[in-house]
DNA sequence: CCCCTGAGTTCGGAAATCGAACCCTAGCTG
DNA sequence: CAGCTAGGGTTCGATTTCCGAACTCAGGGG
């Protein structure tokens, strides 16, 4: 990579975001998965590899390693602030899901707002006027 | 992949999006590049495979293959509507970029509201009250 | 005719992935 | 206390995928 690095900051996102298996853990993580073994058994990844992106992502600093005990010392997987903060990612991808690829009856998970039970939404929006935007709305200006 | 295919719509377009270079070659699509010669150049990727990659975003229906004249016949990759839809995930990926892997001097890139130069955010709201969630807020009910 | 360009294809070697087996630790079983 | 079990990995040989460089093909241009 050589000039990628050098433009907008969606390449360095999408570097580590677009390694194998990466989306797929983090789905997983947000679904409540925690445990190297029940990563391993939702997602059929292979060991050595869950091994690897687990401590690729840990690195990234998207998850934390943590010790717990279960009558036992255990590790788990849990994602840090910097992790929680990929939702808006997530939820973009799955609304794209549901519109593009859906398995014909629809979403097989239901998203709701824990407080009200509303639906879930992504919009991207202008700061300044509040109007909801599309690529061909916005202005793509290089650094200088 | 077993479980996976059940699951939320997340699971197929990460199974596209986290192929190695998709993501890339998306954000070079939204950044106006559509000859095969230019993805290249732009991404140093190897060129059977992005022979191989702009296949499958093709097959996928997120860019379509077609041919123009300048002085000759040539064939460009451009996003369809479904590609276009995938802007909020771009965005979304920018935004996280910015917050968590920005390097120092902010972004190089700057993006605004064509008609009225603001700002652009991502948002994930509630549909039901509107405001901002976080994963936390969310709740996740499987099928049935 | 020869050269150039865009868009691929082909091919041998390097790197990533896979599946299966193996390892280590600590509690439980008997 | 020997043996079994479970979680969390590591190791290893066989595949797949990726890479870089060279080659192909078609249509201009000089």
């Amino acid at each position: 990579m050589r000039v990628v690095d050098e433009l907008c900051t969606v390449s360095l996102p999408a570097a580590l975001l677009g390694e194998r298996w990466t989306l797929q853990l983090l789905r997983q993580a947000f679904l409540g998965t925690r445990r190297f073994e029940d990563f391993q058994s939702a997602l059929d990844i292979s060991r050595s590899v869950l091994t690897d992106r687990l401590g690729t992502l840990v690195e990234a600093g998207v998850l934390r390693r943590e010790a717990y005990k279960d009558a036992r010392t255990r590790y788990e997987y849990r994602l840090t602030e910097k992790g929680l903060d990929l939702y808006p990612v997530l939820m973009a991808l799955r609304r794209w899901g549901d519109r593009w690829m859906a398995p014909e009856e629809g979403p097989s998970f239901d998203l709701s707002h824990r407080s009200c039970g509303g639906g879930v939404g992504v919009h991207v929006t202008c700061e300044g006027c509040g109007v909801e935007l599309t690529a061909r709305d916005v202005q793509v200006t290089p650094p200088r």
